[in-house]
DNA sequence: CGGCTTTGACCCGCGC
DNA sequence: GCGCGGGTCAAAGCCG
């Protein structure tokens, strides 16, 4: 079972070849649905971080390195259903071989923290973009692999990629985004949609697609830093989501999955929602301090769940 | 009319 | 070198 993971993780090794380093540092972040309790975990490796939250919105996850193109739904599918991802991860050595160097750290939190910069302007035309932004995106990395000497691999913005079972394929988290290109996913009936972030001079983009084997999931991955701070409008359906007196009124589709969906993005990836961060951590989000675990749980409260997270991520 | 989606074409990296 | 697949472009169309 660990040859699938494996396979995963050699298919476009990040930022570095892993295959010939296991130094690099992963940060895994776990849920153990049973108990909503959270924790985290580095593992030695590093890139993106996947996160899945089940049909009651429980979120549990593991990371990999590999962008999510190289993902099986095998993978993907098997973390689902695993009793004990944790036991997964840590056994199958998935990163560096040996999940012998894998501490937990309740307090870490998910970083690929190698975030890139400032944008350049996204009005140019995109081939005048693409050579502008060789410094610090995606394609940066091509020019930088190409200016490193052979054998070492590109670098990669940070990504982070997470499941959510749901009907809705374009899960509201707060940011506005159009659709730039939708490509048909081998072995999959389902498409994938590819997104960008529609602030300008923000880069951010986000691919979408639906798991074939479980078209009930879908998949998310989120590339780049947000640079500019949530559209006050749905700033608004943030504050909204965060008032449990205001869940009911949410309908059955989108809660709670859409709304922990878009709380949990926030949660945990401080680098691609600081902003967002920074605004929900200034309103209500210490009311209330949740003692873990919790064995009977109503997962449908939002604030029971998303404090739990930030108070064990984001303590001083 | 502006913003967004759709969709075929194109580019690029990678494996064979 | 070639073919494949992922990712992106950009023109056309849709919609409020």
């Amino acid at each position: 079972m660990g040859d699938e993971l494996r396979d995963l993780y050699y298919h476009q090794p990040f930022q570095e070849d892993i295959r010939h380093d296991s130094s690099m540092v992963q940060n895994i972040h776990m849920f153990d649905p049973s108990f909503m309790s959270y924790t985290s975990q580095y593992l030695h490796g590093s890139s993106s971080d996947y996160i899945t939250n089940n049909s009651l919105g429980k979120p549990f996850g593991f990371s990999t390195p590999s962008p999510l193109s190289s993902l099986k739904d095998d993978d993907i599918i098997k973390q689902d259903h695993m009793d004990a991802n944790v036991n997964y991860i840590n056994n199958n050595d998935v990163v560096g071989g040996g999940g012998s160097e894998t501490p937990v750290t309740p307090n870490s939190s998910i970083s690929n923290s190698s975030s890139n910069g400032d944008h350049e302007d996204s009005n140019k035309k995109d081939k005048q973009v693409k050579d502008e932004t060789l410094e610090d995106g995606e394609d940066a990395s091509k020019k930088e692999s190409k200016a490193k000497k052979k054998g070492e691999k590109k670098q990669r913005p940070p990504k982070f990629a997470f499941m959510t079972k749901s009907e809705v394929d374009h899960l509201e988290d707060g940011y506005r985004w159009r659709k730039y290109g939708q490509k048909a996913v081998k072995n999959s009936p389902y498409p994938r949609s590819y997104y960008r972030c529609t602030s300008q001079k923000c880069q951010v983009k986000k691919r979408v697609e639906r798991s074939y084997q479980d078209p009930s999931i879908v998949i998310t991955t989120y590339e780049g830093q947000h640079n500019h701070h949530l559209p006050a409008t749905l700033r608004g359906s943030v504050a909204r989501m965060l008032n449990p007196s205001m869940l009911a009124q949410q309908s059955p589709l989108m809660a709670p999955q859409a709304s922990f969906h878009q709380e949990f993005i926030m949660s945990q990836m401080p680098q691609f929602y600081g902003h967002a961060n920074a605004f929900a951590n200034s309103s209500m989000y210490h009311q209330q301090q949740m003692q873990l675990p919790h064995p009977h749980h109503d997962y449908g409260l939002l604030q029971d769940m998303v404090p739990s997270m930030f108070n064990l991520k984001q303590e001083p």
